[in-house]
DNA sequence: ATCCTGCTGC
DNA sequence: GCAGCTGGAT
């Protein structure tokens, strides 16, 4: 398995993305709920307006009004449900742990967390395993649509397989290392973005289009 | 399989 | 105009 030269090919060309965006632990977990399925430009709005209000705080987004914060975070569509995951993960953290930042500290086993965050409604495995390894920084990589199309491109993967038997495929093939995992999730998304798009795919600049047999590209 | 939603980029 | 977006629940 040739997943850790992909994962330097990728690096070599985007370079580092120093990868989640964020100022606090907390504000990781807002933008995981927030950016489910989700462009990170909407998110973005949204969390400037609960920044512009000194929201990215466990316990202000428990006291808020759920109507208003609805409103808050409206650029980032699906705002109803989203405003509920949000209290919800919230008052599970504040609940059990108190903070983010306390939970990020404690010795729990990772599969214990995992199913912890997976039991709050709103918190599939994508959105827990980006604030498993984004916010509470343990070692899980983190597989999204992206990923998917991507690696069955590539032919790595099939494409039909479950979500864990495709983290399970990353995690066995590259050294368990927070800082790779980190990277190269971001570096996935980077190259899902702009080049192994779902339509119209750049596989012409593509940086793993010699892997690839995907494209029709000529005298390949 | 469908619903939930605003916004960007083409 | 409308496809697509770092999904999840029913």
């Amino acid at each position: 398995m040739e997943l850790l030269k992909i994962y330097h090919l990728l690096l070599s060309h985007f370079g580092y993305q120093n990868w989640w965006p964020a100022e606090t632990r907390y504000e990781v977990v807002i933008g995981a709920v927030l950016t489910q399925n989700t462009s990170w430009k909407n998110v973005e709005k949204a969390i400037e307006n609960l920044k512009k209000e000194n929201l990215i705080d466990e316990r202000k987004i428990l006291e808020i009004d759920t109507e208003k914060l609805k409103k808050l975070i409206k650029p980032a569509g699906f705002y109803n449900i989203k405003a509920e995951r949000l209290k919800n993960i919230t008052h599970h953290i504040v609940k059990n742990y108190g903070s983010t930042e306390n939970l990020a500290k404690l010795p729990i086993k990772l599969e214990d967390l995992r199913k912890e965050l997976l039991n709050v409604k709103g918190i599939g495995k994508e959105t827990a395993d980006s604030i498993l390894l984004y916010a509470l920084d343990r070692p899980i990589f983190v597989v999204d649509a992206y990923t998917k199309r991507i690696f069955s491109r590539l032919g790595v993967i099939e494409g039909g397989e479950e979500y864990d038997e495709i983290r399970h495929i990353f995690e066995e093939n590259l050294p368990k290392d927070l800082k790779i995992y980190k990277e190269y999730h971001a570096l996935i998304v980077e190259l899902g973005k702009h080049y192994c798009k779902k339509r119209n795919p750049a596989c012409e600049k593509c940086p793993l289009s010699d892997l690839c047999d995907y494209s029709c590209l000529p005298y390949k």
